[in-house]
DNA sequence: CAATTTGATTAACACTGTTAAGCAGATTAT
DNA sequence: ATAATCTGCTTAACAGTGTTAATCAAATTG
């Protein structure tokens, strides 16, 4: 490629930047039109054409910057397993104590769930499929994330405060509880008030890291 | 009301009764070609049109037996959810021991949710909200079978085999651990295979019951 | 035998996701 | 500068969806 160098070459570089920056721009538009209607209808009431009509674009136009509707849908999860990632690697790098940590980050995904249960509900009950789908310029799938869990179950049992035993299983196991009560109020809401949840979270932890504490224990005797 | 004694009015007294018994094998062949449907497409792609075509009827027929789709699914749940409640009760009346009732019922709950993935789907993630719908001729709604779980609880609290607390708490608990479980599985299949899942159960109904039995013991100390 | 009710149908509306054809304006090439 | 091409977007259309209104024949009633 050869630099350009005539005042034509340049103006028609800046034209041509320009074009794929409002291009972008678009794209971007869409998704944060696409965001907000999402977090205003749920999931069952959000519409291609919904979407268009907000920023003043025929429906069609979406398909020019994303494959189908699952592709945008899906480019908003991902900024959502971002957000979730992240937190969740800042619950993880806030104590050493193993114990404090499993806490810690058991705390961090309730509140990812609460504060974000049109996400959540997408991520990981209705359209968990995206979870194993290859992300383009991305090496590792989505959920990856999880690795934070299991290293801290890991270190638990290498330290001592965890019995020895199978890491996924032990993994599954806190993960189940904390999407259990979270789920349940996502998809119950007027059985189980949200404050009623923010109360439960302590004692439900305590529940599990209990019961992962002395796992063959008492329990069976 | 007269009884019929003419020939002519009996006549007409059983026409009428064939006539209704057809209007509820109709209702019923809707039902059945839904479930079917149901079972096959998921609920996704399950439509009124699909239903109609499969027992040879317009579209706008299923109007005249279910006042819209809602109705005609909520029947199906509500099938499910009597298949349910008699599967917990059942498993509660197996023993008398506390603890062997809440294992009890734990494995048929998971049963339960692992042979009917997609009635529970419907239940207990995607149309909860049918779940506080009052019913005609039932005084209870639906989620009254859940007392099963509470009664165990609380037996269990009165025979001193769990530590005294909240019922509605223990047993929230010891439901999102077994939902959060058969819940994540069900929408990521991929992820645990139910192979896995199955040997999974015992497991985690240690740790739920674990947590439970010492709840303010080693995990806070 | 006439009037009316009943059970089902077709037509239609307002949506949905999606594909194909068309069109005006910017860009490029001659 | 003019002609050709490409680009971004739009309208039209298809195949679905749930749902309502109008219709029609057949059974039931008077």
């Amino acid at each position: 490629m050869i630099e350009p160098v005539t005042r034509a070459e340049r103006v028609r570089k800046g034209s041509s930047q320009r074009r794929v920056q409002e291009k972008e721009n678009l794209q971007q538009a869409i998704m944060d039109a696409a965001g907000e209607l999402l977090l205003e209808q749920g999931y069952s009431g959000f519409s291609l054409r919904q979407v268009a009509e907000r920023i003043g674009y025929s429906a069609t136009t979406i398909y020019l910057y994303f494959k189908d509707k699952d592709e945008l849908v899906f480019s908003l999860i991902d900024e959502a397993w971002d957000r979730f990632g992240r937190e969740l690697e800042q619950a993880a790098a806030s104590t050493t104590n193993p114990i404090e940590q499993l806490r810690a980050i058991g705390h961090a995904y309730f509140n990812f769930g609460l504060n974000n249960a049109v996400y959540y509900q997408l991520m990981f009950m209705q359209r968990s499929d995206f979870l194993f789908c290859p992300k383009p310029d991305e090496e590792l799938p989505r959920i990856a994330s999880f690795v934070v869990l299991t290293n801290a179950v890991q270190a638990g049992i290498e330290a001592g405060v965890l019995k020895p035993g199978d890491v996924q299983a032990y993994s599954l196991t806190a993960w189940s509880l904390v999407h259990g009560l979270v789920s349940l109020w996502i998809s119950m809401p007027q059985l189980i008030s949200e404050s009623v949840v923010r109360g439960s979270i302590d004692t439900i932890l305590d529940v599990a890291i209990g019961g992962l504490l002395q796992q063959q224990g008492s329990a069976i005797s």
